[in-house]
DNA sequence: CTAAGACCTGAAGTTCACTTGAGGTCAAGG
DNA sequence: CCTTGACCTCAAGTGAACTTCAGGTCTTAG
């Protein structure tokens, strides 16, 4: 019955500011139908949405890459429990990816320490393109691209 | 002899561009002397310095946090291996702590996927304070702070 | 010595992901 | 009916981390 929500209760059960939910409204992220009156009314599966829009965030992923992922979902119908596992699985690599490269940060900081050279000198640390390469078309590092690289002494 | 680097050179060697440079000098990250025609002229340890700013924001640390972290070696005399090592070493636990949230994040979003909630419902993917908690002080998640929290139906 | 190219400063611009503010409208309880 | 609080729009502001620009100076190879 009641399966429409105003921005304020989406607000309340997302924990995501009003003034952030419209925001991803007007950047394409979520819809929204309007009331008599002008306001926004959501449906259930928005909230589902934006959960999605805040876990990929905290992988690491910009608005933009995440309403590419989500325009995969179907618009007609409401995604169902097969679609939304879809897109979750496709984050699978991802996250492997951003593991992986932190575990090899950790590793090389470790050997880095022990050889005195921190980053310097044909450092592993330092020269994280093969690390990049390995994360294949659209790899980017974990705070944004960092595409120069060096030629340390 | 030439143990002064110009800006060119540093940027040549450590892949940061000669306005980062420039501007992390302005902030306080690393210092420079001038020639007689006021062109900046950096010590050698300058790249050790810039390449540590750049692993630690690969970590995920802002730079004023970076700046922070700097200031514990010593300004007098040139850093030697073991204060380099005692920098490095504190970065260790934030490793840990940021390969673990990942891992949790990674396991948790198979969990998801089997339940079908996907991060609703009391799903842990979605409350990830307890995650945060873990961290200790100065905790942050991947990209910046998300403080708030979900009650989510 | 001179021209090219590296460097200088200070201010302004950029992107991302929002928030804040001003000025006004809608909806629900009493 | 009326008031209060939630909501609306649009424009502008925020902060992090830089980049770009304009206009001028230094340095160095030839």
């Amino acid at each position: 019955m009641e399966s429409e929500l105003s921005i304020g209760e989406v607000a309340a059960r997302t924990g995501i500011a009003p003034s952030a939910v419209r925001y991803y409204e007007s950047e394409g992220l979520v819809t929204a139908s309007r009331s008599a009156g002008g306001q926004r009314r959501f449906s259930r599966d928005t909230l589902r949405r934006l959960a999605f829009v805040r876990i990929a965030q905290r992988v690491g992923l910009t608005l933009d890459e995440i309403r590419d992922a989500l325009a995969g979902l179907p618009t007609k119908r409401t995604p169902t429990h097969d679609d939304w596992a879809e897109l979750s699985a496709s984050w699978r690599p991802r996250l492997d990816e951003q593991i992986s490269v932190l575990e090899r940060l950790r590793d090389d900081l470790d050997s880095c320490i022990g050889c005195g050279c921190l980053s310097l000198e044909r450092c592993a640390l330092y020269n994280p393109d093969d690390a990049a390469a390995s994360l294949g078309p659209g790899a980017r590092y974990l705070l944004g691209d960092r595409p120069s690289d060096a030629e340390v002494e």
